[in-house]
DNA sequence: CCAAAAGTGTTGACTGTACACCCATGT
DNA sequence: ACATGGGTGTACAGTCAACACTTTTGG
């Protein structure tokens, strides 16, 4: 066998990210100015360069695309279908990352697109696979949100409970009761209540909870 | 930016299989016969072709390994470390595979070595990061347990009640109670009755299930 | 008739769900 | 004083967990 017929593909690494702002779930979107797919949108990506990881990429790409520093990534899936790209052969390895609203300010930079934030349920027509990128993100978010303290990564340090609950009706996309939301997130233990009151606002200050025992 | 930028890897793809033998949950291994990690045993794995995609060249591995040829597939995780292979970038896409005992007898075949049934409470040491892909998979294959048919993939088309739940205690590691089990798998709805019984035996026959509804 | 696994219900504990009012603050 | 979201308890229903005996076959 020789070394010829290995397939050594081109690897692109694509980030599905969330988070929830104004109640609502929101996946960032570029507008690609570039064949294949011109002028359609897409979820953020890029080419694996030399002495990068898969995540260490994707790092990069929100950086210089979103211009975020900070951000939860977690691996998803390698989509591999061939034709999945028109150009040829292209792994895309895919992340799902989560923020807290608001997003930095994307200062308006040579050749890159402006992103912009979509809500998950009025998604345009996506470019490539990555309707079905978004999809599965989607569906891992919401299967792990009620088991996991994945949910936290859209949310500032300190919270109220309702700031808190509002992520999980987001995501989950129900209602919730708050005294039952409040007793299960006690007995989960995920949070811890500190000292802090966020006022300010022209209703009864809230205590400010934040992650960990 | 320079096409000679981009990391082009050389992709393998592994594969934990797992079965359910002997009221034991093991998971296939092969001892290599090349370095590196020569005489250390391995989970199958090999090269991904030209032509291929993941999922092929998985179904082809199994194939050419382990004699395998009807088998779950379902793909985890893309594990890129570097340094994870010493002999350079190389990504691996991991597959968990399960299928019903006994495992078709492989043949001998030249410069391949046997493949052998380890229980996964006695994992010898392992090639690479195989360790970590087999527990990720031991963790995915629990998880997914409970509220997927993922589980029937280790049992025969047609199967009894407590070989249901032998498959059941033996991946999840616990012993279960019969009557429980019983009616949460029939309020599930996964399996339907069928008319045959599974006789021979020197005790009273069992009722034959099957997959759906 | 004995050994072996198949098959079958009831009870109490726990968990999840539904539901309405008072509280503390800013204006 | 009023508007706004913050904060709290109880009762019912559904689910989960524990538990033991009878049945049917082969030997």
């Amino acid at each position: 066998m020789s070394q010829k017929e290995f397939l050594n593909p081109t690897v692109v690494v694509d980030i599905a990210l969330f988070t929830v702002e104004e109640g609502e779930l929101k996946v960032l979107l570029i507008n690609r100015d570039n064949e294949p797919f011109k002028n359609t949108r897409a979820i953020p990506g890029g080419y694996l360069l030399k002495g990068e990881t898969t995540r260490t990429a994707a790092l990069r790409v929100l950086r210089e695309k979103a211009g975020i520093d900070e951000v939860y990534l977690e691996q998803l899936y390698t989509f591999d279908a061939p034709g999945r790209d028109p150009r040829g052969p292209v792994f895309s390895v895919t992340y799902m990352a989560l923020v807290a609203s608001p997003l930095p300010e994307t200062k308006q930079k040579e050749g890159v697109q402006t992103p912009e934030l979509f809500s998950v349920k009025k998604i345009p027509k996506l470019a490539f696979d990555h309707k079905e990128i978004v999809s599965y993100a989607l569906a891992r978010l919401q299967g792990k949100l009620e088991y996991t303290t994945i949910g936290f990564n859209v949310l500032p340090k300190f919270f109220t409970f309702s700031q808190l609950q509002n992520v999980y009706e987001t995501i989950l996309n129900k209602t919730l009761d708050k005294r039952n939301f409040r007793k299960k997130m006690e007995q989960l233990g995920f949070i811890k209540e500190t000292k802090q009151v966020l006022g300010g606002m022209r209703q009864r200050p809230a205590k400010l909870y934040t992650l960990g025992k």
